[in-house]
DNA sequence: CGAAGTTATTGGTCTATGCCAATCTGTAGT
DNA sequence: ACTACAGATTGGCATAGACCAATAACTTCG
């Protein structure tokens, strides 16, 4: 796939601010310009979405700093009623690959496991109205033998580990976030980098509190709206109204440059 | 305020797709340019942004052309049991306005009372670290007599609303999408224009289903993440796997020009 | 009539350049 | 010391033009 300059531009100037503590000044527009051999619009297009994706702050007059890690919104969600009818249509979705692989980074900490151990790898891309939707990659720590045959069957993934493997996801925590589109995402989606995406990570925990799934989705944000209905539990101080916060790091951003 | 010339070509623009159906071309940008007496790059810059929005979808040698309006995710959450502890660290907020104001446009469906109708309107900047974090405007249909001042002396407005005036929001609907800074919001948040940002409505609702309140929020989407914890049931079909999609119509996007 | 190749059109990327506006810094004046 | 002013520096906006890549319309050939 080709990639752009402005994009490589953006790639270096990753990896040149990942060492950099947050608040650090990066070089000029124009000493960067030079530097990298291109113009001084095109790293401007570099900067602009780095700066879109959170990792660079500008400032007019003064320069280009590494930006403060994300913060994280908790919303302390109490108690609930089921009160919402499943109207409403059922999409589809394309198995893209499921493969097993070793696990490594976040998802062992989310699944539990130890880097290295065997996982499943459920990737797919959802569509509605046979449009591309979101691309999802599911990680699944058990060991699901002939997983792929009755994945096929079923369609669901729930549903699978459910009827065939006896799993069950009872709770769940999901984070959104936005995101912007990189040039593979994009190209799966049909749409063009740079879109801004609703990045959505699912954990899912069985009855016993261990971890069934970490799911990894980006849907496209020009086209999605999540809604959730809850009820709301008043033994907790502010509920509803108050909301937490907590410092954490960011994810690695850009893909590597072919 | 002064506005760059991109954002008029914007705003135009918006007017110009505003009566025209889904599906229909736009004249080119090179015929955009010379009609607009700009440069071809200041139109580019322009649809970019209607695009980010969701309002235009481009296709190379094809041509652009407006959108279809966005799809909407409903996640079926079901039941749900108090298992967060309330750690973590409450943000401050800024009182920017209270007012009554004549209900109008989506307002009156949302809080179910007729157009013109007189209701609350409180507007506020969250903050977090001394950090504007994000902007909200909260709407309240009900009387509440002296509510500035007693929303003074609490600071939580449902603490305010719960225990000077009764009202207890019991269920709540949050939708959550991602949208662009507009020159006014930016400046609020002390971001530039064009951001993504995180759109949350919120709907709250009291014991007997009547609407108390209809919240919009305006989130910096490079500085925040939305968590939830839920339980699934699994009596719903095909529960936390599925999901279902519905057609709405667009919101209004970039605001007038001065 | 249908398939294959050609050409014009449209958006995608990039360059080079100019001026403006916000910021910072150093200097002169009080 | 302190303030006020005047550059120098930096990012923000805009222009004009060039070439590339994908698409669609047209032409030609079988």
């Amino acid at each position: 796939m080709k990639v752009p300059k402005y994009y490589q531009v953006k790639s270096e100037l990753l990896a040149m601010i990942a060492d950099l503590a947050p608040g650090s000044a990066v070089p000029t527009e124009r000493e960067l310009a030079s530097r990298f051999g291109t113009s001084r619009t095109t790293v401007r297009q570099a900067i602009a979405e780095l700066v879109i994706e959170g990792r660079l702050v500008r400032t007019q007059g003064s320069g280009t700093f590494v930006a403060q890690p994300k913060l994280m919104r908790v919303r302390p969600l109490t108690s609930f009623s089921q009160d919402l009818t499943s109207e409403g249509w059922r999409p589809g979705s394309v198995l893209l690959g499921i493969a097993e692989v070793p696990a490594e980074g976040e998802a062992c900490e989310h699944l539990r496991v130890a880097p290295g151990a065997a996982i499943h790898r459920v990737e797919r891309l959802r569509t509605a109205f046979d449009e591309p939707i979101a691309h999802e990659v599911a990680l699944l720590p058990r060991v699901l033998p002939g997983l792929q045959r009755r994945l096929a069957e079923h369609g669901s993934l729930y549903r699978t580990l459910h009827e065939d493997y006896g799993q069950q996801v009872v709770t769940a925590e999901d984070t959104v976030e936005t995101a912007m589109a990189d040039p593979v995402t994009a190209d799966l989606l049909g749409v063009e980098t740079g879109l801004p995406l609703l990045l959505v990570h699912r954990t899912g925990w069985d009855a016993e509190g261990e971890p069934v799934e970490w799911t990894t989705s980006k849907f496209r944000g020009d086209r999605f709206r999540f809604v959730s209905r809850q009820r709301l539990d008043w033994s907790a101080p502010d509920a509803g109204g108050g909301f937490h916060l907590d410092a954490v790091g960011p994810e690695d951003a850009a893909g590597p440059v072919r």
